[in-house]
DNA sequence: AATAATTGCGTAAACGTTTACTCAAAATAT
DNA sequence: ATATTTTGAGTAAACGTTTACGCAATTATT
């Protein structure tokens, strides 16, 4: 009992294929019946198929997102981004949460392929192997957004490495020499690789050699930052700390405070991200903020005018927000 | 250059009808072809294209979920219980992001409703009404997770009336009779009605007359919880204050802080939610904690075996989380 | 007034899958 | 050995929309 133009097309005494050209406002019709179509189709509460327009137009303007299901509080503003940018330019979303787990993954991106998608963005995701066989035998554009990836997949993101240069150089200037990095220790993401690499050259700049012990935590969890301090124990071998995520950062501030360190007196902390959760500590964390939204944006809009070359890598700014949690020491 | 079941159809020497039964496991077949069907399918890179599949079967397995974007940390939650049970069930979840912008709220629920949906899901929405109509006419099942509403629409949520019994007893077998509620003040949404309202009949149960001065705050913003401290201002009339969320709670903790008034040694604070965001201050928030991914669980087993009438109404469990933000006085 | 260009709309095929009917062959029952 | 049931698979229509093509009617050009 749906409405089709089927339905709309015989109540005005048309074709379907007017109706068709009138709703999707292609081709030649008069205005008159136009009016009459609209008119019509507003009465009778008609509602596009849009699986038989897909299915008859093989290009489509839905792209997939994949979104990793551990709580990343910047994914909101990605996705608000793009969700603003697509409106505006005609394109639809479709989100989808993966689990770390493998074969969830793999069953739920082949449900997005089968739908047929214009590109699958993914945010802030180290995709698994057998996920990124599935993506490219599907064909499909790729893009990553706030994370770079090694196989040839464009991405957008902040730079990484000269982000850690700001910091590092925002941490001297206030005299800090013994600087600690949590949260990119580990090989795997790119992004935790140029991080590292830019904190180290960034001191080495200010002819510090590095301490590798200083380069410390994998996961960018709230307990990351937590068992930080705890391992680094009293008196902290460091005047300064940098964390890799607003999460981790709020872990060595309340680490801080359990292990009677005064913040920043006692120690200075910058955090990365500078999402509205650095807002909520006391002091206000101080953050080199990344611009999501933004990334979002240009998400969007790139796929739409298919910019992208399979290597390109377009980075959006950042913004330094000095908070109350660096202090300036002797 | 899509593959489609007629490519292997043709490759193994069968009929389209048989490839479509094999692959969707439906009527019959032997073992045999089915093997080789399978085979080749996997061979050939195949990807069942859903828009054709939606087209044929008039039912589909597509779930679509409507998520404010103003940042609630518990959506979250809530979508990681529906993706768990769908995904377990065979269902599809389509989450679509919607702006408090009603012009736009009502062209993301159209592109919605254009895919053919088993249900809608409304995550602590307050629909408008313009949305409402939209939802009515498509003559699709509606369901409103973790919020009451008023139009004869099922819903699955906390028993916000018992749980603010449950918090007001705690607060005053601790001592407490002069207890604020901030965050609920509005009529509009259901739930501020029926925590209002708990409020005052559990208040009135221990002979307390409630003081309207008391009940302050409509949005659900960390902003509220600064301004409430603020509005009292020093001394606060009250020993105990009820965050209606998290992030309010957080903002009375914060402007506590400011004003220089210790918690919970100068005011007990029990927050409602419960997210991990309660973690990350100190100390630690009280909070009467709801079951989210639970929600989300049983909205999705709900919709799959149709078992909501127009008026149901699911109460899921609360936890009661002591915390350190409640102190005992004389 | 004759010719050319434009406009409005209909016809019919196509998109890829599913499924109600058939029907022959194979298996089972009598 | 015949009758009955079961099995495997093919035929063809259907789902709702879009679009290439064609043609008559209208409008513009000379």
């Amino acid at each position: 009992m749906t409405i089709t133009i089927k339905d709309i097309a015989h109540k005005a005494g048309i074709s379907t294929a007017s109706v068709s050209r009138i709703l999707t406002n292609r081709g030649r019709f008069s205005e008159d019946t136009a009016q009459r179509v609209r008119e019509l189709a507003n009465e009778l509460g008609y509602f596009k198929n849009q699986s038989a327009a897909d299915l008859s137009q093989k290009a489509s303007r839905v792209i997939g997102v994949l979104v990793p299901i551990t709580h990343t509080n910047f994914a909101d503003e990605i996705i608000k981004g793009m969700q603003h940018k697509a409106y505006e330019l005609g394109y639809e979303l479709l989100i989808a949460f993966v689990e770390t787990n493998s074969q969830q993954q793999t069953e739920t991106v082949k449900s997005l392929l089968s739908r047929q998608l214009l590109a699958v963005v993914m945010l802030a995701l180290d995709i698994e192997d057998a996920v990124f066989d599935i993506l490219k035998s599907a064909n499909v554009t790729l893009l990553s957004v706030s994370n770079q990836l090694n196989n040839d997949i464009p991405s957008i993101s902040s730079d990484n490495y000269a982000m850690m240069h700001t910091i590092v150089d925002y941490l001297y200037d206030h005299g800090h020499r013994q600087i600690a990095l949590i949260g990119s220790s580990d090989a795997d993401p790119i992004v935790a690789i140029l991080r590292r690499q830019g904190y180290i050259d960034a001191l080495a700049s200010h002819d510090i050699t590095y301490n590798p012990d200083f380069i410390w935590g994998v996961e960018m969890t709230y307990q990351t930052g937590i068992e930080a301090i705890k391992k680094f124990g009293l008196p902290l071998p460091f005047t300064a700390v940098i964390g890799s995520a607003d999460i981790i950062s709020i872990g060595l501030l309340n680490g801080a405070r359990d292990a009677g360190i005064s913040v920043p007196n006692d120690l200075s902390i910058v955090t990365v991200d500078g999402t509205e959760l650095t807002q909520l500590t006391r002091p206000v964390l101080t953050a080199a903020q990344q611009n999501f939204t933004k990334m979002g944006e240009l998400a969007i809009s790139n796929l739409a005018n298919n910019s992208l070359s399979s290597h390109s890598v377009i980075f959006t700014d950042i913004t330094f927000i000095p908070g109350g949690t660096v202090t300036t020491i002797a």
